[in-house]
DNA sequence: ATTTTTGCAAATCATTTGCATATAT
DNA sequence: ATATATGCAAATGATTTGCAAAAAT
């Protein structure tokens, strides 16, 4: 996920195109896993953009929202955010690099109607996380 | 799951069964639904038990690690308990009433495969949850 | 006796909000 | 011009921690 593919989509969806946003937009595309939202507001400082803590999670908020980026709660309890797709989805996340990969949806369906049918519970949204060890972590761990 | 029953686990497991243990057990058993961890400090507080707040905490964080508890995150993102059976499973949480039920593990074994496969990705945990109405809550709903 | 647990109050985090000012349209 | 967005600092909420006193083994 880019900066301008970040920038872009707010315009299209008729957000303001505001500096604090762009910075935001480029702190989010220049992450290689999940962060935090705090994560995101210390790299704001470090970096000496103005940006304020609310504004980096109005803007996190917004971007969510947007499908721009999504919310993954991490075994341990706390929120993280990576930038993804908006097609729906769910994640992989790699406990050794922190990345997400994206998961298709596919293969999950049959699970879920045998799961509504067994409790005769009507589905309306899922979530799936999936934590583990992605390739490139197992080589070089293996090193 | 019965007070007893969770009682009985934490002395199992070799934890000291005390007085404000007790009464946190009583507080779950009771529980029908999720619950957060404040829900519980200020049910303690209503029936002027006199369970301060970190004993509260701990003891859902001592549950939990015994599996008798287990932590969901909702939608909203924020945290909640739901009393389990200690075999691993996941929950369908129905949005009318709250309650959680159990989903049986089977059903998502060729999905999960079928992930690790795609992504070459070694899955070592994964959580599920789904949110949607149960039959009673449809039937109450459709009166 | 010894070790574990408790309650309290204070500390720590994460997140949100009010509001006057600044900015994008 | 006008609506929207920002930064700040303060409010809120959730959770954790230090520690002396209390309770379980």
């Amino acid at each position: 996920m880019t900066t301008d593919a970040l920038v872009a989509s707010l315009e299209r969806a008729g957000h303001r195109v505001t500096t604090p946003r762009r910075v935001v937009a480029q702190l989010v595309a220049g992450r290689e896993g999940h962060f935090t939202a705090s994560d995101l507001v210390d790299d704001a400082r470090r970096r000496h953009t103005g940006i304020g803590r609310a504004t980096a999670f109005r803007t996190l908020e917004l971007f969510t929202e947007l499908g721009l980026v999504e919310r993954v709660d991490l075994p341990s309890g706390s929120h993280a955010y990576v930038a993804c797709d908006p097609a729906h989805h769910h994640h992989a996340i790699c406990t050794g690099c922190g990345r997400a990969l994206d998961v298709a949806e596919s293969g999950l369906g049959p699970a879920l109607d045998g799961i509504a049918r067994r409790l005769d519970f009507q589905i309306t949204s899922h979530r799936l996380e999936v934590f583990g060890v992605c390739a490139a972590c197992r080589r070089g761990a293996a090193r």
